[in-house]
DNA sequence: CGCCTGCTTGACCTCGCTCAAGGCCCGTGG
DNA sequence: CCACGGGCCTTGAGCGAGGTCAAGCAGGCG
């Protein structure tokens, strides 16, 4: 790895930035962080002063509900900010936890509003990341309102597969995918009984193969057909 | 109502405005609407260059999805920014339509971005509640990925009570709730029958009534045991 | 070797859906 | 004035997607 400062890599790839820009990225102070996997980062109720940068590793975003079920709302692969809204949000809602084991790179909220109020365009960039997620909610709703349990599934390969090419993690069409059958039933709302029947269908379809941490979409249009899946909620063409 | 500006009413109830930010906020200017019940407001696909906040009525936020049905996200109530996310997202997601008749302020993004530029903590409070919003949207998921019918439609019910109360516009334990079985239907992934259905028991435990337009609980703890309801993920104690 | 975690399979059950029909209220037109 | 139609709400009957319970299997690790 390079000693680029870690903010400084993800903004560079979204916005062309000015010398003064990349200076005061530059300021923003780094903690880097390791987690072994399963590890907690933070808990609903937290007041952190910080938030992370996901280097390496995957991490999510989950609640319990009252049965004693935990919700997991996103999965964050590297180069997302999973806790940004805690930067305006006093206390944390919901639980964040590695999956997998992880690199973080801790940025004092402090230094993160300076730079914000500094540089607004910068400020309007993390904005921005933080509607994208919103967005994502919102597919979600739907995705697990709206859709039967394949089709939900097949949803959910499709986001992570995109976000996964966007990030730079995937090698064509196959991405890192490091869950349990169990994490993919609290990621859908299913029991893990149904994941796995789902998982053996959309095999034997040979949409997919799933499996040692890693996802291969082997035929696309028809998980996205399948899927139900329209991409323009991950904003990524949007620039 | 008085002519006062009406960003600068709801940002004055967030926050201690100091003059020169209520000058500025007076510079962003206000465009009026009206809509009639049922109209749309803007569809998936616009690129809007103008966000509004609402007057007065109810709008909803939702998507189509595959098979046809309509899948609401949000009820956005008097003092809301719906589509607030537009100032930064290119193009909107989701389609927005009035439940009820209802008045509009639009206020051009290039006015609202100078208006975040020039003064940064509005930029955060604006900010701020895109991310209230997305906290919502999160608990939305858990709600129809885990909570059965009944308790889900209770769930609903605090949310909007105690976010009708947030903004003015409950009376006790009575606030206003314009919608049909079906929306409720859409709103939280249920058929109608199930909808009326769920209505009934609730009514006939005496936790509720619903009906022309109104909430009204009758016992809100029971409510909130039945909901599995914690309120904190609308921010509401944040400041 | 034995345990623990994760995956698989079968049997049964239930929550919520669909289909179908009927009732109520209100606005419109004859 | 009444007839009709269209929202919206209500009720009953049958069905199916997905849950629960229970058991067994495979592989990695102490």
């Amino acid at each position: 790895m390079t000693t680029t400062h870690p903010l400084l890599a993800k903004l560079e790839s979204l916005l062309d930035l000015t010398e003064a820009e990349r200076n005061a990225i530059g300021q923003v102070r780094i903690q880097p962080a390791e987690i072994q996997a399963d590890g907690t980062i933070s808990r609903e109720g937290d007041r952190p002063s910080r938030s992370f940068l996901l280097l390496e590793g995957m991490v999510s975003l989950s609640k319990m509900a009252g049965g004693g079920n935990r919700q997991i709302m996103m999965f964050y692969i590297a180069g997302d900010m999973p806790d940004l809204h805690s930067l305006h949000l006093k206390f944390l809602d919901s639980d964040i936890w590695a999956v997998t084991a992880c690199r973080l790179a801790y940025m004092p909220h402090d230094d993160l509003r300076r730079l914000c109020y500094a540089h607004p365009r910068i400020a309007d960039e993390l904005w921005r990341t933080t509607l994208v997620d919103a967005s994502i909610y919102r597919e979600s709703v739907v995705n697990v309102a709206q859709r039967p349990a394949l089709s939900r599934m097949a949803h959910l390969f499709c986001e992570m597969l995109l976000r996964s090419q966007a990030a730079g993690l995937a090698q064509g069409q196959t991405c890192p995918l490091p869950l349990t059958q169990a994490d993919l039933g609290e990621m859908l709302g299913l029991s893990i009984v149904h994941i796995n029947r789902m998982l053996q269908e959309l095999r034997t379809r040979d949409l997919i193969t799933f499996g040692q941490g890693r996802l291969r979409v082997r035929d696309w249009d028809a998980l996205v057909e399948l899927g139900d899946f329209r991409a323009d909620y991950l904003h990524l063409r949007d620039r």
